[in-house]
DNA sequence: CGGACGGTTGACCGCTGTCAAATATTGTGG
DNA sequence: CCACAATATTTGACAGCGGTCAACCGTCCG
C-alpha cells in the first residue's frame, strides 16, 4: 500500500523536528500548522548523484522542498544546449516554474546524494486556504525567487567574467551562512562546466578565472573545494567594482 | 473624503466591464468573485510619461495591474547605472518582487501616458482565501514571471546580439498579438538605450542591429515604429539559429 | 588498461563595448 | 510659435574581453 510506505517514512521524518525548517515552507507556522503540511507531504525521498528529481514534460503536480544536498535546474533548448537556471540548497522550493502550466518547463538534477520533500500542489493550495501564513510564505517564496532572477539577470547583463564569479561565490557564500554553516569554506557540487553555463561563460574562462582570482590571494581552491581568502576583496569585486 | 473620489472612479472603470480581464487577474473568475476584486482596487490612475507607478525603498503594500499603456521597471545597482528588468504592457502584474519584502526593490516608471488598477496586497491576500479560482491566478501569474525571467536569462546567457533583438522584438509580438493587437507592426514605446540596457547591449550596438535587420529585410522601422517584414525569418533568429 | 569526463593552459580572433562626432528629435521656456 | 537645450539615434574607428580550437593532464570507473 502506498499509504503505509507514506506513514513509515513520515515517522523519520517530519517537518516539525526538520532541521531546516526555519528556511523552509514551515517558517511562521504555528506547530499545529506544521503538522497540517507535514501531513500532506507525499514522500520524503532519497537522490543520488545524477538522478533526476523531475524532468521536463514530465506532468506537474508537485512543488518539492530541498532537505539535503543540492540540485541543478536547467532547460534544453531547441538546438539541444543546456542551460541552468539555477542551483538548489537546502530549505529551498524547487518546480515553481511549473505552476502557470500542466508540465515542468525544466529538468532538476541531484549533483550529489540529496533528500527531497514533495508536496502536492492541489493540497498546498487548498491548505494555503486555512493557513494564511502558509499562503504568505508560499507568495513570498515565489516573490523572492522572481528578484533573485532580476539580479542575476543584472549580473549577466552589467559585469564582466571577474565579476560574475565573485558575485557567484558570494552569492554561495551567503546562502551557506543562512543554513549554519560556513561562509568562508565549502564545497562546490557543480562542475566548472556548470558555473560557466550558469554564468554565461566557456569552461576555459572560468578556469582561468579560478587561477587568476586565486593568484590574487582572493580565493584558494583545492578541485571543489574553495575558501575565501579575502572576503572584503571579493565581495568588492563582486559587487561595485569599477573595472575602469 | 477619499471613498467619493474612489467611487466616482468606480462607477466608470470597473473589472467586469475592463477589456482586458480575460488578460488580468479576473481571468476565470465568476462575475460574482470579479465583482468582489473589484471593491478591494483602490485606485485607477493616470500616469504620464515618465511619472513614477513607484520607487525603490517605497513602502510595500500593494501590487499594480496595468490597463492600458506600458511601464519599464528598473533597479539602480551601487555605481548607479540603471538596470530594466522588464517592460510591462495591459494585463501585466507589476510589483510582484515586492511580496518578500516591506520595500519595492525596483522603479516603475511609465513609457507613455498609462492607466494602472492598484491593489492592495493584504486585501488581496485575504480575498483569494475565499476565491480559490483568485488564489490559483496569482500562484500563476508568479509562477509565469519566474519562467519567463528563465528564459530572459537563457537568451542573455547563449545569444548573441542579433539573436537578442530578434527575441526580443519576437516577444513583444507576442503579446500584442495576445491582446488583440497587430502582431506584425507596432510601436516600441522604450528608447533604443532602454532595449540595449535590457538585453545587455550598448546603445550604438542597437542601432546598428536596427540597421543590419533592416538591410536584411526582416524588419523596417521608422522611429519606433516597427513593422516585421520577415516573420519566419526573424522567429529563426530568435529562436534556433545556429551561428556556426 | 583504456575510455570518458573534468579541469587547465595557450594561441588566436571576432563580437561587441567604448570613444568620438554628427544629426535628428523632443521638450521647455519665453 | 520659435529658440535653444536636452535627449535620442546613427555611424565610424578601434581595441579588448572572452569564445573557440587545440593539446594535455589527472581521476574515476568499467
Amino acid at each position: 500500500m502506498k499509504l503505509s510506505s507514506n506513514s513509515s517514512l513520515r515517522s523519520e521524518i517530519k517537518c516539525q523536528t526538520c532541521s531546516i525548517r526555519r528556511l523552509c515552507l514551515p517558517v511562521m507556522l504555528a506547530d499545529s500548522e506544521i503538522e497540517h503540511l507535514d501531513n500532506i507531504v507525499q514522500r520524503k525521498k532519497v537522490l543520488k548523484k545524477n538522478e533526476f528529481l523531475f524532468h521536463a514534460g514530465d506532468q506537474f503536480d508537485s512543488i518539492h522542498a530541498i532537505r539535503s544536498g543540492s540540485l541543478k535546474t536547467y532547460t534544453i533548448s531547441t538546438d539541444g544546449t543546456e542551460q541552468i537556471t539555477g542551483f538548489h540548497l537546502p530549505g529551498e522550493i524547487v518546480g515553481l516554474n511549473a505552476i502557470s502550466s500542466t508540465q515542468y518547463p525544466s529538468f532538476a538534477k541531484a549533483l550529489e546524494t540529496s533528500m527531497v520533500c514533495t508536496i502536492p500542489f492541489d493540497k498546498l493550495e487548498s491548505l494555503s486556504r486555512d493557513i494564511p501564513g502558509l499562503q504568505k510564505q508560499i507568495f513570498k517564496v515565489m516573490s523572492g525567487e522572481i528578484r533573485e532572477e532580476q539580479e542575476l539577470m543584472m549580473l549577466l547583463n552589467k559585469k564582466n567574467a571577474d565579476e560574475r564569479f565573485a558575485a557567484f561565490i558570494m552569492n554561495l557564500s551567503a546562502r551557506f551562512k543562512r543554513r549554519g554553516l560556513s561562509d568562508k569554506e565549502f564545497q562546490l557540487t557543480m562542475t566548472r562546466g556548470d558555473i560557466g553555463n550558469y554564468l554565461g561563460l566557456a569552461v576555459e574562462t572560468v578556469s582561468r578565472l579560478v587561477t587568476r582570482l586565486q593568484k590574487q590571494e582572493l580565493i584558494a581552491i583545492q578541485d571543489r573545494y574553495i575558501q575565501i581568502v579575502n572576503q572584503v576583496g571579493l565581495s568588492q569585486l563582486a559587487g561595485t567594482a569599477c573595472h575602469i
